[in-house]
DNA sequence: AAACAGTGCAACCGCTCTGAC
DNA sequence: TGTCAGAGCGGTTGCACTGTT
């Protein structure tokens, strides 16, 4: 026997709700209370159906309900609600006053999620994977990369990418391309050698993406000192934890792995990452290193209150290029062959 | 100015889960 | 124990709006 469906097909209007259709339901929400939704529309004089009435309710008609932007407090809570908690957008509706869970869900898939997966981290686990970061950021990098020195990781590295590097040395933009359409790193990184461990990362969840203040557009205090936190840590794990790279500082990184001096790809950074006009004041250039870089514009107090280029943005898409001109920053991270390792 | 593409969001659908009876 | 209604979730659709060509 199967179940009745919770409303006749026929006769029952779908789409956009109208004001009367809302002032009846809540009228009648008011005389007799929310229950019983079977038999609310018939009893209202509605013509739509008891699970629409029910949805119309409580996403949009209930007392409390806050509609517009979210504010980065907010947005705040979702990313760390959705690492502990998942896809229960109920969860995490019932801990943002006026929210719904219907709002957050498609907050999180129009905009968080597609901000994860811009900036190479799993929505679903909150941890970094190659396969989902913007690949083109790369592109600029690439004439930069030494293969030769790819290859001495040999006994570590996935003896297809091996291969594939050997016969492409030379030209790096197709051993890009290969990467891209064989995703072959991104299986040696999620198959043979995890390098982060979940649990690893649950800690840094919230560290790893600057929350913006939609407000202002400006990262919020917090999300930039976690920020800073986190790649300070991956940087203390670059230089402790691999056998080839230990000890070494990031200059000495960049010279391994790249074709060019530290200071030609600081240059090359310089005119491509926000921290040009950051660094504007001070010869940083010549002192570029983890240090400088972890120092601005993360843990710079001025930022957040100076006319710097980044900050005011007022648009989402501002908002997005400045969290992704943070990790373009990270393009030698993301070289990192610790990580991949 | 018009056509087109991209984006965001409200709303819906189908299904599962949960608790009351 | 089975049925039912409500609630929740993932996925999707359709439309309005905006930016681009």
């Amino acid at each position: 026997m199967g179940r009745s469906p919770c409303c006749e097909k026929n006769g029952v209007k779908k789409g956009p709700w109208t004001p009367e259709e809302d002032m009846k339901l809540i009228q009648y929400i008011q005389e007799h209370g929310a229950c019983n939704w079977r038999s609310l529309p018939r009893n209202a004089e509605l013509q739509r159906c008891g699970k629409s009435c029910r949805l119309r309710w409580t996403n949009y008609l209930r007392p409390g309900i806050k509609r517009g932007r979210f504010s980065f407090e907010e947005e705040e809570t979702i990313i760390q609600l959705h690492s502990v908690l998942g896809n229960k957008w109920s969860a995490i509706a019932a801990r943002l006053p006026g929210r719904t869970d219907n709002e957050i869900k498609n907050f999180w898939n129009t905009h968080i999620r597609k901000r994860f997966l811009r900036n190479g981290i799993d929505p679903v686990t909150h941890a970094p994977r190659l396969d989902l970061l913007d690949l083109s950021s790369l592109i600029n990098y690439l004439p930069r990369i030494n293969v030769s020195n790819l290859l001495r990781l040999q006994t570590l590295l996935n003896p297809e990418a091996l291969r594939l590097a050997a016969s492409l040395q030379g030209n790096p933009e197709l051993l890009l391309a290969k990467l891209q359409e064989n995703h072959i790193i991104n299986s040696q990184l999620q198959n043979q050698t995890p390098v982060f461990q979940t649990d690893q990362f649950q800690n840094n969840f919230d560290q790893q993406i600057p929350i913006c203040d939609p407000s202002t557009d400006l990262p919020t205090a917090t999300s930039i000192s976690n920020q800073n936190l986190f790649m300070q840590g991956n940087m203390g794990q670059f230089s402790m934890n691999s056998e080839n790279l230990s000890g070494q500082s990031f200059q000495d990184f960049v010279e391994t792995f790249c074709c060019g001096t530290s200071d030609q790809i600081q240059e090359d950074l310089s005119e491509k990452t926000s921290f040009k006009s950051l660094n504007s004041g001070s010869n940083s250039s010549h002192n570029f290193n983890f240090d400088s870089v972890l120092s601005t514009p993360l843990s710079s107090p001025t930022p957040l209150n100076s006319n710097s280029t980044y900050i005011n943005g007022n648009t989402e898409d501002e908002r997005e290029s400045y969290c992704s001109n943070l990790l373009k920053f990270e393009i030698p991270e993301g070289l990192d062959f610790d990580d991949f390792l």
